[in-house]
DNA sequence: CGGTACTATATCGGCTCCGAAACGAATTGA
DNA sequence: TCAATTCGTTTCGGAGCCGATATAGTACCG
């Protein structure tokens, strides 16, 4: 079980992937962005400011801001809890799967693409 | 040829390497210090400014910002070129190249998990 | 009711990065 | 020889993220 990869591979695959995310030039994540984003879409549901923080080992400001950023990217969206109205619950958009589905597709057609 | 892999299983990859690369909490590189470093380790020599800011796109003090930086990190160095002294040459270190092995091994042990 | 605990957010300096422009040093070429 | 070009760096103002701390709103519990 598992993804045969030798580690000259691996550091190829990170380069070409990295490289295409800089040269693309718009605004890239922050690691605590990525880690956040991929968190919420794949993982299960719900996610909440202190769950994330918890589980990053960040503190709960850092989670507040990043999400206030990717709010502004339209990756992500907050809504109170009703239930327990002092939890906020933070929900996947269209625009952030399709963000995710990119990226997938661009690091399996790199992977496909690396030889030996 | 290629390496077999799934978008799921791509997006899980990137998750967990984020994952552990923000939870380690330690100083983390930027999208365009990781491009530089892994270009300059996995790509032939000779590497300057110059020509890594054709590479990534970006400008030539955004290379000098990302060498001061990764220098102070002993990731790499910087020495002048002799046969044409306005050249700066960038050099591996064997910090920068235990890193890359670090991270390398880390991709392919996440990889080794990935199931379905 | 009143206090305590918990949630997320706002605020505060400090640090790092950014692009554009200007700079000094080295090389080239007329 | 000396003006033009090339190279890397420095400077400048601006923007973003950081942790620590303080705050406002909600829930719980005696």
């Amino acid at each position: 079980m598992g993804i045969a990869l030798r580690p000259s591979q691996a550091l190829k695959l990170w380069h070409e992937v990295t490289l295409d995310q800089v040269h693309d030039g718009q605004q890239d994540l922050t690691a605590r962005q990525m880690a956040i984003l991929l968190t919420v879409y794949l993982e299960v549901p719900p996610h909440t400011v202190r769950g994330l923080a918890k589980q990053l080992g960040v503190t709960k400001p850092a989670i507040t801001r990043a999400l206030d950023t990717m709010g502004a990217m339209k990756l992500l969206t907050r809504k109170r809890d009703e239930a327990d109205k002092r939890n906020v619950v933070i929900q996947r958009t269209v625009e952030g799967a399709l963000y995710l589905e990119r990226l997938g597709d661009r690091i399996v057609s790199i992977a496909q693409g690396l030889h030996r």
